[in-house]
DNA sequence: CTGTATCCCCGTAGATACTG
DNA sequence: CAGTATCTACGGGGATACAG
């Protein structure tokens, strides 16, 4: 679990490109949203990410505080994520993301169909 | 200028990402800004970054719709950069970004001074 | 079930030198 | 002035196997 080292220096976006300019984590993001997942869970939704990776990102977002992860000391393991206020707040400006990105999309070959969010997902994602 | 391949499912949001998601992409979209810019003073402004990886940068977001480019077929050359109405549409999202950031932001170690938006550049920034 | 531990690939950034 | 052309290094992301 390397920190990320992208954006050493301290422009507020900077700060917030490296909180969430990952590969995953905007997805990790609108993912959990208001509710509490299991590891399991996101990793069943997200079902293109390796488990290692999805690891890494939620101890990053963690550490960035992000997301709170609950473990309950059971037999099976049981671990819990949630968002923070922090992450919580973020859920609107990434919808900002999403519509512009929609609005202003241009038409693109090889695309695969995926729905992440604007319809509540209840199964598997990407 | 090899395209990135992050993101390569299209979920919107990774979409979004793939056009903004990395090192420089939205402080370049920032620095712009609502006027024209050359080259140089682009380059001048985000001083740390590398002509060659400017220029990547600047291509990447021209084929992601994202700025303008003109030349102006001059001795000494001369090429003016300025966002599209699509790179327009992100800057109250970049600053939603910020604002977040700046709210919660937690007091960090070893962090540089830097000022990029929320006030006026006139001069190098980062 | 929820992770670690390794190993490897490949893309991106960066440095430097050169060009029209 | 506004880039190219190379070359290199680093590190995130992925695959697989194993562990508590």
């Amino acid at each position: 679990m390397v920190k990320n080292e992208l954006m050493k220096y301290s422009c507020p976006l900077g700060k917030a490109m490296s909180a969430l300019g990952s590969k995953w984590k905007p997805i990790i993001v609108l993912v959990i949203k208001d509710r509490k997942l299991r590891f399991g869970e996101l990793a069943v939704r997200i079902n293109v990410i390796s488990r290692k990776v999805l690891t890494d990102q939620l101890r990053e977002m963690q550490s960035d505080g992000l997301v709170i992860r609950e473990e309950f000391k059971e037999l099976p393991p049981r671990v819990e994520y949630s968002l923070t206020e922090k992450g919580l707040a973020l859920l609107p400006i990434l919808y900002l993301l999403e519509e512009w990105e929609t609005k202003y999309h241009v038409k693109d070959l090889n695309e695969q169909d995926c729905n992440l969010v604007g319809k509540e997902i209840e199964k598997t994602v990407v």
